[in-house]
RNA sequence: CGGGGUGUAGCGCAGCCUGGUAGCGCAACUGCUUUGGGAGCAGUAGGUCGCAGGUUCGAAUCCUGCCACCCCGACCA
């Protein structure tokens, strides 16, 4: 490709509504352009790169034995009642009507309709197991959207469906796609790490996150350094390894009238924060005999919400009491509560279990107890995995001491049994006749997404550095003054002629520039390996090559496209 | 949805407080010079000042309402 003939719209400012680098480089380099809110239009540019992270994808999907299908992106509102999502699914479900008033949605994910393509297309056991898949633009209203296409609204996801005869097929295919997404991350040169993962409001049991490692990742990874373990946060189960110490304070009561949080408890009292505790107060489930309920964890840890909404006593999604909720119920405000004589039920975390001569509020302003011991002094409540796990907890597998870092998620994978198949009532025959709901299983992986995070992890202060796998161009040739310097201009035909025949994905910069605005913007659009040609290189009968981030050196005009061509693997 | 902020040329911003009909840098266009790290000179073009209403002889500027966008929190590929 030649730029004269391109659509090039570099920038060299920094748009002002770009927060993280992905998102202000891919707006520089022209890759995409806002329409509105989380919706973006892919330029030529930013189309190339994502065709390839594309491409990748559907090699590798097809080479699992896959099947690529395109299903609708509007779909009708009956499917999406069939399993309730239409009510559950929540405020992230773009919902239309058409001029005949009937509801449709936009489809964020496609279960529905994959399981109704299924049992509309499968009857037996023998067309077990199968995979479709396929690339295609989903709409999620997403309630903040932000950092360009990294949380966009509208945006590419490859998502696969599997079906199976049992669960045991599932889990064995399932590994497969493990292995799959494995291979898919490191042909797009990512450094990445799989974790254990919540499910989310997608269903179903077994399931893992492939996240891309970078600091500006919106997801914390707890893992063990060198172990095999590692879990998405909201998952990883904290574990605990002590035994709950001897009492040997007294328990007393303490008038507290100006410490109304633990920071200012601490400090007052003088009192370790680990022999400290947090009531929180939440909404109980429908049908519990209390309308709310406590949760209480150690005075330095937080609540894991995702934790607490599985809890069967506990409304999900968490609902936090409010003050007014709180006096009503207890008779006092938030800063003064604790389990001693609570007149509603409470689930303590593990850590809190295993507590001795602890403090905690008394259940009236101003007051709270200090010397508290289970069993001494009240019955232990329920206990159960509240809290978020934090650097230095044992893993749960008992490899180590977890480390945390972050990471954007780019794909998901999950094992979501019969939860479609039954509520859709999708059948096929087994060998024995009878009919079942086939196990199935769903795989996603965010396509653009991937392009965003491939640009956290790979740029400097001059722009992108693209892995060649996804580079939109693999080579640039900067034929400097050319259009001054016949020789200059002569040599690049020549070598972009040869370069584009033998399949390349070459782009020449024929325009009339400056030398310097010709590096910066091959830099900025971080183009693996450029070729500079010049006068005063070709007056000693060589070409400059420039490594993106890397090395350079003088090569022998004559063998430039020999060179060139071994770059790229076209040898 | 709660909290905060911003809307002025393609991009980045000033002007607003103290009303007098819009300016700077980059980008764009023309010409000449320049050409191994984002050139110089001369010239040109481009704006319903987010929208609607109000106050005023006069509104980018003051008032009211609305809209959009961004940031911080709960969701997800």
């Amino acid at each position: 490709m030649k730029i004269s003939q391109f659509h090039l719209a570099t920038q060299r400012e920094v748009p002002a509504d770009a927060e993280i680098v992905s998102h202000q480089l891919m707006i520089r380099t022209g890759m995409i352009r806002k329409l509105t809110s989380g919706i973006y239009s892919w330029t030529p540019l930013g189309l190339k790169v994502l065709r390839k992270v594309e491409q990748i994808v559907r090699e590798e999907m097809d080479a699992a034995g896959c099947l690529e299908l395109l299903m609708p992106s509007v779909q009708p509102a009956e499917l999406w009642q069939e399993t309730g999502r239409w009510d559950n699914f929540g405020p992230l479900l773009l919902k239309m009507t058409d001029r005949a008033g009937r509801a449709f949605a936009f489809g964020p994910t496609h279960e529905e309709v994959i399981t109704e393509f299924a049992r509309a297309e499968l009857r037996s056991y023998k067309q077990l197991p199968i995979c479709f898949y396929q690339i295609q633009t989903k709409f999620r209203d997403e309630i903040r959207p932000r950092f360009g296409v990294m949380r966009a609204r509208e945006f590419l996801m490859k998502d696969g469906y599997s079906f199976h005869i049992d669960e045991a097929d599932l889990d064995a295919f399932y590994q497969v796609m493990y292995s799959t997404y494995t291979r898919i991350f490191e042909r797009l040169q990512l450094q990445f790490k799989a974790v254990e993962a919540d499910s989310g409001n997608i269903g179903g049991a077994t399931s893992h996150e492939f996240h891309v490692l970078a600091d500006s990742g919106e997801d914390q990874i707890a893992h063990v350094e060198g172990s095999g373990y590692a879990a998405n946060v909201e998952r990883a189960e904290a574990v605990t390894v002590g035994q709950r110490g001897e009492p040997s304070e007294d328990f007393r009561e303490v008038d507290t009238p100006d410490a109304k949080t633990i920071d200012q408890l601490v400090e007052q009292f003088d009192l370790n924060i680990e022999r400290t505790i947090k009531t929180l107060v939440v909404h109980a489930a429908d049908g519990q005999k209390q309308p709310l309920i406590a949760l209480i964890v150690r005075g330095d840890h937080e609540l894991n919400p995702v934790k607490a909404e599985k809890l069967d006593e506990v409304a999900s999604p968490l609902v936090m009491a409010d003050e007014a909720e709180i006096r009503a119920a207890i008779g006092a405000g938030p800063g003064s509560l604790g389990p001693v004589n609570l007149p509603i039920p409470a689930i303590v975390d593990r850590s809190v279990a295993e507590m001795n001569d602890f403090a905690a509020g008394a259940n009236a302003d101003h007051k709270h107890w200090f010397g508290i011991n289970w069993e001494r002094d009240l019955a232990l409540p329920p206990v159960a995995d509240l809290r978020k796990v934090v650097e230095g907890d044992p893993a749960a597998d008992g490899s180590g001491p977890l480390a945390l870092m972050r990471g954007i998620e780019v794909g998901h994978i999950f094992q979501l049994g019969s939860k479609y198949s039954e509520s859709m009532n999708a059948v096929v025959m087994d060998e024995n006749g009878r009919a079942q709901h086939p196990a199935m299983g769903c795989y996603g992986i965010g396509v653009s997404r991937i392009v965003a995070a491939a640009i956290e992890q790979n740029h400097d202060e001059h722009g992108i550095i693209w892995p060649q796998a996804l580079a939109p161009f693999t080579i640039a040739i900067l034929p400097l003054n050319h259009q001054k310097a016949h020789r200059v201009r002569e040599a690049a035909d020549k070598l972009y002629q040869s370069l584009q025949t033998a399949g390349v994905d070459v782009l020449m910069d024929d325009r009339p520039l400056r030398p310097g605005v010709m590096f910066a913007d091959a830099e900025l659009l971080g183009i693996p390996h450029v070729l500079v040609i010049g006068e005063r290189g070709l007056d000693q009968g060589m070409v400059e090559y420039r490594k993106r981030g890397g090395e350079q050196q003088d090569i022998p005009l004559d063998e430039v496209e020999a060179f060139a061509l071994e770059l790229v693997g076209k040898v």
